[in-house]
RNA sequence: GUGGCUGUAGUUCAGUCUGGUUAGAACGCCUCGCUGUGGCCGAGGAGGUCGUGGGUUCAAAUCCCAUCAGCCACCCCA
């Protein structure tokens, strides 16, 4: 006992004399058991739906020239003015991490002449992005999300198309209530009229507004719609709406976007002050909600994703005229979602587990798991462990089906035991026999 | 960036108000009972910078200050 807490004492100086204790950065997560099954089951998903829809996967960098989002996310926005993780490398480039996808998507489709590629370009990827903001449940500094964009078409039943992946998606990864709110936000003739409708409306009531909203109101005047301080709630009855000052053309489109709703049953809800606020987008904005029905009295609504047309960025970012579509998923907050159905990941599970004992029975074993490769049977084992009741608890921990076992016994007749877990039955089997014998019995 | 609540084993938490032997429980983990057989049961064991730093005190997980982190709200969205 003395010598005991000699020895932890030692340890706890020992530690102490690092000056910095290595900790995980602010707003940063792991990913581990079980919030890790839940991404690799959603990305199997995606994939799947991805390959249904006809989009190829790629993969673009985290690190991009700051100047990328700056031009294409637009340098007013919350986003690249206080969130962007923005540095300057050792050779003098002023870099970002990613704060979203659509900017590099966009860049990667220029830069690798995707114009010149087979029309439509569909192409979704996946990925940690970053925003330096105060953290909070389902939000991070680094969180993940899925993209998938379709690039050159400006029809307007591509709107609807990427909508009703998205709330496809969303279903199949087993979400319920999945709720889509729809908003047109015009093009920059039309938006433009808008926002001056806008001003004049406000230009009266400013002296009443929120201190952010005055802010706001010479800043992106849009903004002051999404405001949810009491204060300004009065005023946004009586605002003007954009879809009273769409122009001729971005009329026709949404009312067609909306026909291709109804026609297909995809159910919307029109939300009017739904603005996204990136300079990119232009008409149909979209996003996706579900309602938190953990809370009682209603619960709260809970934003999944979202996303929109960007006709524009390709010229933005100076490149050939295309129109394109897309949206994007938070991983993070999916997984939570499905987290809370405890039935909805399944626990580790193997076939059959290897037993062994002896040294001479632990080298077969280990021999053996290698000519597993392509055997369809799963299978777990230990060698580095010696007790057989260890290995057993484990084989039940991975509620294997079968145990094999090998011992000294077997080791010396060229036999393997192969014992039904739930019955409790053994029989012995000639060990070149056991591939064949698993791949027989095994459900 | 602003305000509120919370930080004690791997996990969930007691203990803090009212300072005082060696900081506890449950679950999980490991070993053994059964040296060649798992679940149940029983016995034992490992595991703690009491978030961190400072202060008050004979004495601090407990009181005070600072700081960091998490959660919540604002903001915004994924």
């Amino acid at each position: 006992m003395p010598r005991r807490k000699k020895e932890q004492g030692k340890v706890s100086r020992d530690r102490k004399s690092l000056k910095h204790p290595v900790q995980i950065l602010k707003g940063m997560h792991d990913v581990v058991y079980p919030e890790v099954a839940y991404f690799e089951q959603l990305r199997s998903v995606c994939q799947e739906v991805a390959s249904r829809y006809g989009y190829g996967f790629l993969e673009v960098p985290v690190l991009e020239h700051q100047d990328l989002f700056k031009k294409s996310v637009g340098g007013t926005t919350d986003i690249v003015q206080k969130e962007m993780y923005a540095f300057k490398t050792r050779g003098g480039d002023e870099v970002a991490l990613r704060p979203e996808f659509t900017a590099g998507m966009v860049r990667a489709y220029i830069e690798n002449g995707m114009s010149n590629w087979p029309q439509p370009v569909k192409l979704w990827t996946w990925g940690p992005a970053f925003r330096y903001e105060n953290p909070q449940a389902g939000r991070y500094r680094q969180f993940w999300q899925i993209d998938f964009e379709y690039f050159t078409s400006a029809d307007p039943i591509v709107d609807v198309e990427v909508m009703q992946m998205g709330v496809d998606l969303l279903k199949s990864f087993g979400i319920k209530n999945v709720c889509l709110e729809l908003n047109s936000i015009g093009c920059w003739g039309c938006r433009d009229t808008y926002r001056k409708q806008l001003k004049n409306y406000y230009r009266s009531k400013k002296r009443k507004l929120c201190l952010d909203c005055k802010s706001r109101f010479d800043k992106n005047i849009l903004r002051l719609l999404d405001c949810k301080n009491e204060q300004c709630q009065p005023f946004k009855t009586d605002a003007p709406q954009m879809l009273d000052y769409l122009c001729k053309e971005c009329n026709a489109h949404f009312k067609k976007v909306l026909g291709y709703c109804e026609e297909l049953g995809l159910g919307y809800v029109l939300n009017p002050f739904l603005v996204r606020g990136l300079d990119y987008y232009n008409r149909t904005v979209f996003e996706f909600f579900t309602q938190n029905s953990e809370n009682e009295g209603g619960g709260a609504k809970l934003a999944l994703g979202g996303g929109g047309r960007f006709d524009y960025s390709t010229q933005l970012l100076a490149g050939p005229e295309t129109p394109a579509c897309g949206f994007a998923l938070g991983v993070e907050r999916i997984a939570t979602l499905l987290g809370k159905d405890p039935k909805s990941i399944s626990e580790p599970t193997v076939d059959a587990y290897f037993v062994q004992i002896g040294e001479p029975a632990r080298v077969r074993v280990l021999g053996l798991i290698e000519k597993f490769k392509r055997c369809r049977v799963r299978i777990g084992f230990d060698v580095g462990r010696e007790s057989l009741r260890a290995q057993f608890k484990s084989a039940d921990r991975f509620h294997a089906q079968f145990a094999v076992i090998i011992g000294e016994k077997e080791i010396f007749d060229n036999t393997f035991i192969l014992r039904d877990m739930v019955s409790g039955i053994q029989e012995t089997f000639p060990i070149d026999t056991l591939m064949d014998v698993l791949r027989d019995r095994v459900k």
